[in-house]
DNA sequence: ATGTAC
């Protein structure tokens, strides 16, 4: 007897725990697979989450299936919490299964310090930390450069911060692609779109975006712990932010060139938010240096974040940032898409993996883990909302099978942000954060912090226990917020 | 997410 969930005639049937599957019908390439607790699932029908999945699985070249990840809500084409990934020679590659925010991602910045040393400083701490560190819609940056510098970014990355003086060596080796993604093309890139850029290098941004000094609060795994250096009551930051106007820009201008381009794919498309390039057309190509290049900016622009939270730390704590070794943990990005080879039908294919308000989970002796973490997995930071802390998982042996090496991103929302400025008031929510929880919350805006109520999201705990329990992505330890500032 | 609109 199959157990089925009907979400308003969308069908789904369960193949084990956690994995249930829409089976291939119509248009549709390959089944779609949803990945969460019935719990979960309940959410994600809510909105038009699976309707998009289901579409998702009409793109070119699609292997294997559509997947939604514990955390999946309706996104602009392609679901949050989705993953798709298309044969690189057949297939295609679509900038609304990458999303607006071009490596949109989180960074953790360890210290040496314990909750006992930030006790009592929370109010300075966050006073501090939103004076230095740009937040809020608009410009205004950590450096504000010129086009030639902005290019310099888009194709060195986090190398060029290195030279600039805004990154250790250690830095880098601590970051997917050492910071540095190949194949980044500056002149793929719009002049609109660098204009946008060149006074938002090192800034928060709006939305859900935040920095967030956390204390670790809970150790499920003492060894992956240990070769990660997180232990009880450490106090680790928390960076959340992405490629900004930049990558906005960049998502923007593809997608209008490639519904021009590519109208006759766009036809058969079930959305015109689908819009894609087939793999080897021009466009596509092109599409692909320039999203690089807006990765390498995204991870600039969080390096320069977490400098200036070096510096604030120093200037608070009166000594050098080094003596505190707040070194980063790991970077993940959310929104990108990558060439990768993976094994399908007992043969290595290279497949444009689109992980879109997903994170790449790579286990335990994947080459593409840094060093520092082969033996173990790739760190993997879960941000949950302001009220509820975060986690950080390591890559699980059975998300190579399952998701093409991914798991979930954060907690995920529940209602849209319109709805959110309905049901909270933004001071109230400030408020009830400091009073309740003794978490310090400073914002540009009071809608934001509406926006980002802790009761808009889903239960970060119960994604995290899924992608436990499936092996993607395991549970090593578990965080709680100190104070956080925002857009 | 986003100079919060095509």
């Amino acid at each position: 007897m199959t157990t089925t969930f009907d979400a308003d005639g969308i069908v789904l049937e369960q193949v084990r725990e956690h994995v249930w599957e829409l089976p291939q019908e119509d248009g549709m390439r390959v089944p779609a697979r949803v990945l969460a607790s019935e719990s979960l699932l309940e959410e994600i029908s809510e909105d038009r989450t699976l309707e998009q999945l289901r579409n998702a699985t009409h793109l070119p070249g699609i292997t294997n299936y559509a997947v939604c990840m514990p955390d999946g809500h309706q996104g602009y084409g392609f679901p949050v919490g989705g993953v798709g990934a298309m044969d690189a020679e057949n297939g295609c590659i679509s900038p609304g299964a990458v999303g607006y925010d071009i490596n949109c991602g989180v960074r953790m910045m360890k210290t040496n310090l314990t909750y006992d040393d930030v006790s009592g400083l929370e109010r300075e701490l966050v006073d501090a930390l939103f004076e230095a560190v740009p937040s809020g819609l608009g410009g205004g940056g950590v450096v504000e450069t010129g086009v030639d510098t902005v290019e310099q970014i888009l194709e060195r990355g986090v190398d060029w911060a290195l030279e600039a003086g805004y990154a250790v060596e250690d830095d880098l080796l601590h970051c997917e692609d050492e910071g540095v993604r190949a194949g980044a093309d500056a002149s793929m890139v719009s002049q609109k779109a660098k204009d946008r850029g060149k006074n938002q290098v090192g800034s928060l941004g709006s939305g859900n975006h935040f920095l967030e000094v956390q204390r670790v609060t809970d150790v499920y795994d003492d060894a992956v712990a240990e070769a990660f250096g997180l232990e009880r009551d450490q106090i680790v930051v928390l960076i959340h932010c992405g490629s900004r106007g930049l990558g906005h820009q960049t998502c923007n201008d593809y997608l209008r060139k490639i519904e021009r381009q590519h109208g006759g794919l766009l036809d058969q498309l079930p959305d015109k938010e689908l819009a894609a390039a087939p793999a080897g057309s021009q466009l596509a190509e092109e599409y692909y240096a320039a999203m690089n290049a807006a990765i390498n900016y995204a991870w600039v622009n969080r390096q320069l974040i977490m400098h200036r939270t070096r510096e604030v730390f120093a200037d608070v704590f009166d000594r050098p940032w080094e003596s505190m070794e707040m070194d980063l943990l790991y970077d993940v990005a959310h929104n990108i898409a990558k060439k990768e080879v993976h094994e399908v039908d007992g043969e290595d294919r290279e497949l444009y993996v689109h992980r879109k308000g997903a994170t790449r989970a790579f286990p335990a002796g994947h080459p593409n883990v840094p060093a520092a973490y082969r033996d173990v997995g790739q760190p993997v930071i879960i941000p949950g909302s302001m009220g509820a802390g975060s986690y950080v998982l390591r890559g699980g042996e059975n998300s190579l099978d399952l998701t093409f090496g991914s798991t979930a991103h954060g907690a995920g929302r529940l209602m849209s942000r319109t709805q959110a400025k309905n049901e909270y008031w933004g001071e109230d929510v400030r408020e009830e954060l400091e009073s309740g929880q003794g978490i310090y919350v400073k914002a540009q805006s009071g809608a934001t912090v509406a926006e980002e109520a802790p009761g808009v999201y889903k239960d970060v705990d119960e994604v995290v226990r899924v992608s436990d329990e499936l092996g993607i992505g395991d549970k090593v330890v578990r965080t709680f917020p100190v104070c956080n500032i925002k857009g």
